[in-house]
DNA sequence: TAATCCTTCACCCGAAAGGATGATTTGATG
DNA sequence: CATCAAATCATCCTTTCGGGTGAAGGATTA
């Protein structure tokens, strides 16, 4: 990135120093203004492609369709004890939610988000909020 | 892409339109060569910017649904240009391992798979891990 | 040969996550 | 009514993550 900043300037400072010539001939040549500016344009425009190319990569959009349907396992669900708050936080974490964006989902103070996760940590026998997803995966409380 | 032409010609034509304006004020009011200069390299660099996202456009890409047993999609793997190690980190991170546990199993420095996580993170278009895991299913880069 | 990519590692810094613990309120229930 | 679980929030502290940047060596390729 700083590396194509830098060629960036260092092709600018070449193509001035290019047009400054060009100006020269341009006044003792009497090349039409149009032109000047034409090259100048198709110049610059090149520039604009390269730079454009590098900075924002070409790029797809992939899209996956969804898959079947799915049931909830409402026995392990109170087997293991997980409220329907927890659940609502499990759920969140699970799409990939920050326990502050899940906070401001559920209107409720990151303080609180912090307990249910810890709660389900617990529960679920786990130490990291993926293993958290993982687990409750394999145990069908989620997709 | 005839539609891409057209306007690009169409906003050519208003660009050479505004450097007549220009051009007009240049030379009634001493506007020096340089800012001219100046102006119409930025007004072509952006229209180059511009023309070059427009060539090299983000398309959507739709994925087969699954069918049967799982198969890791190679084509978007290479598409997105996931290098072998980084996938390696993938999947380590998708079990619920943390980079330091990821970094003793694949003998690297924590460093090392922070610089692989980070890459993951962009090519994947997330900003964390329980997101980039999310996409790598979606894409059918992980079971 | 030069350019590019991959892999490796480092340092800094700020944000997020997680552990431990305690406290309050509310609603359900024996 | 007393009690218990759930839900809420807090504070303190440590670890983990993630962003940004730079750099060096090896492999590949134009």
């Amino acid at each position: 990135m700083t590396r194509t900043i830098f060629i960036y300037g260092l092709v600018l400072a070449v193509a001035v120093f290019m047009l400054k010539m060009l100006e020269y001939k341009f006044f003792y040549r009497q090349l039409s203004v149009e032109i000047y500016i034409g090259i100048i344009g198709v110049l610059f425009t090149i520039l604009g492609i390269w730079v454009g190319n590098k900075i924002t990569r070409k790029k797809k959009v992939f899209i996956a369709p969804p898959v079947g349907e799915f049931k909830v396992n409402e026995r392990i669900l109170g087997e293991i004890g997980i409220s329907k708050r927890e659940y609502e936080v499990l759920e969140l974490m699970a799409k990939g939610l920050s326990n502050q964006e899940i906070a401001d989902k559920l209107f409720v103070s990151l303080n609180t988000v912090k307990t249910h996760t810890a709660n389900l940590f617990l529960k679920l026998e786990v130490k990291r909020r993926t293993q958290a997803i993982q687990r409750a995966k394999e145990l069908r409380l989620l997709q």
